[in-house]
DNA sequence: CATGCGATATAAAACGTTTCCAAATGGAAA
DNA sequence: TTTCCATTTGGAAACGTTTTATATCGCATG
């Protein structure tokens, strides 16, 4: 009784209609009338009949999968991000296909084409940088495709992010509050535009608007990782005018942070200050918990597919640049005011 | 210049020949003339044809697609799981379809049959238990199942895990060898097999092993979240008997009682002694570093992916229950000997 | 110079749907 | 009854490949 192989023709047959009447039953489809609707029905489920999609989507065009191009699913940033699409994908009764691009260039663009190639009706890109090959490439999709915490670079696609600048100005500024005059920064590469344009950009923009001077030693960039903050960290405390508050560009390298700081015998508040970036669930699972840059990477996801689907049935769409809020939230890195 | 809609068809008369052999070509059939594949692999460039996978999926019924069912992508174990597959499907030339299914029975049904509407050539399965309909559904299925980090039930499927009941044993004994009397358990749900069948077993196989008697309020069931470990163990810490040593059945719960342990006064590992399970990058993001059994998940994945490629090959299989190696990694969070 | 054979190439039939257009049906209005 | 529409159904052509059976070509062989 295997379920398989039974096509629509044979639902057809025993039904005594045409495939016609079974793809309209099947596609819910109202111009037909309830008695042969229920005939239908039956004969479907006495046959066990499952729609074949491959051939439903030679057919119609169209195939009910969005791609979804993300550096490293194994990244609990992305991996958030990705249950969002999910999520929202599944509601909208998409299923997505999933590709990992550790942000090679070359990957991005190979796994580009063979998601165009499976005729996936739209894409959602993650990355951190847009290559001008990936954005000639995005050019000629036929296809629509969605950006999520991801920024735009010479060609204006819809997007879904926060406000990496002011965020960074944000953290940096609290921090200066607390009557720092020098403030570390330990980030990502600065290749990555969230880094190197907005990040970086809203940390100097906070130093400037408090008169305080940029020294370049106050900065160090890793690579995201908790073994990178740390290093990163344990080199700034090597130098006599270290800074006693550090903005770190994700949690998890905050987390490094604040070990590099404990493993030295200082303490967290009381001698350095810490904030971190996006929220993820590390945030509390260290101690003390971690102040930190609140990034919805679920919404950030969920609205991305979400304007995908809008996209894909021409829905009025009033804004393609999507800005998610952000905020702090405060936690034990920080000192009570 | 879109790339899209040129068909074989426009390549075939772009260089003057049939589709079948433009059909040869793209698939590397031998049996082209040199000069012949030459001429039609000019035409394809010219046209910047790229092959329809849709029409081609349901010519030849393989889609080079398989599907993924993982209860929560945004989970760090399966997240990495989820990596050791794509990384292996890729190298294999399949992309995967990947699914969240919340552990739910009716989720993990309609996923399934979704994905087999889909004409996947194969599935990879992750699932705390296997309900009876699900097996149901397993029998009928057209193309292979295999499961991973997923223990079998009433129906024999490839599959591929570590042995959970020796890694408990071997954390619970390595605990009583360093002088406990009583060893905590804390651990997700009974129901899931995992749990309720190989790690509670191990670990009572241990205290007879060593004479030592089973105490029910030794044992505390959480969700396998940080907060569930905290909270089971701040509950633990509230009798006069509590164990002084513990044995986590993830690394996140781990992580929650040594934050709990700290919070009260304590010290891990002087006062407590904490071995936590999978390995995952959480287990050095901690003072003190986490010991833990470890679940290679990635290489769970990628075997479990390498499994199926053999299955769908066709390849001779000399074990379709795979049981990968574990260990135990001692870090600080267990005293030296 | 015919014959035969391997190597290549072609034509056409699947594959299982959707969808367009035309045909049948069934009442209501005339 | 007819006539006319609206509703419901059916037929058949796509959709873009793979694949099978068949044809053609080129050339060595007898």
């Amino acid at each position: 009784m295997n379920s398989n192989n039974v096509t629509i023709y044979d639902v057809a047959r025993e039904a005594s209609v045409s495939m016609a009447t079974v793809s309209r039953v099947v596609n819910g489809n109202p111009n037909v009338k309830p008695t042969t609707r229920k005939k239908v029905q039956d004969a479907i489920d006495r046959l066990g009949y499952r729609p074949n999609a491959v051939a439903r989507g030679l057919a119609s065009k169209k195939t009910t999968t969005v791609g979804v191009i993300v550096p490293d699913i194994s990244n609990i940033f992305f991996a958030d991000l990705a249950r969002g699409i999910e999520d929202v994908a599944t509601m909208y009764k998409y299923n997505i296909i999933l590709g990992n691009s550790d942000s090679s260039r070359d990957k991005e663009v190979h796994l580009l084409n063979t998601l165009l190639g499976k005729q996936v009706d739209g894409i959602i890109f993650m990355g951190g940088r847009l290559h001008e090959d990936l954005v000639e490439e995005f050019k000629k999709s036929p296809v629509p495709i969605v950006l999520a915490a991801t920024l735009n670079q010479g060609y204006d696609l819809p997007a879904v992010n926060i406000d990496y600048e002011q965020a960074a100005y944000d953290a940096t500024k609290m921090l200066i509050d607390h009557g720092h005059d020098r403030i570390g920064f330990i980030t990502g590469p600065l290749e990555q535009q969230i880094n190197g344009e907005k990040k970086f950009a809203g940390y100097r923009r906070a130093l400037e608007d408090s008169g305080l001077p940029f020294h370049e030693q106050d900065m160090i960039l890793g690579n995201y990782t908790y073994a990178s903050g740390l290093e990163a960290m344990q080199k700034m405390l090597e130098r006599d005018d270290c800074p006693k508050a550090i903005f770190a560009g994700t949690d998890e390298m905050a987390l490094g942070v604040i070990h590099a700081i404990q493993d030295a015998g200082y303490s967290v508040p009381d001698d350095f200050e810490v904030v971190g970036h996006d929220n993820t669930r590390l945030a509390t699972m260290i101690r003390p918990k971690l102040t930190t840059v609140v990034q919805p990477m679920y919404d950030i996801g969920a609205v991305a597919m979400r304007l995908l689907t809008k996209i894909l049935n021409s829905e009025e769409i009033e804004e393609k640049n999507v800005v998610l809020p952000h905020r702090i939230e405060r936690r034990d890195s920080l000192r009570q005011d």
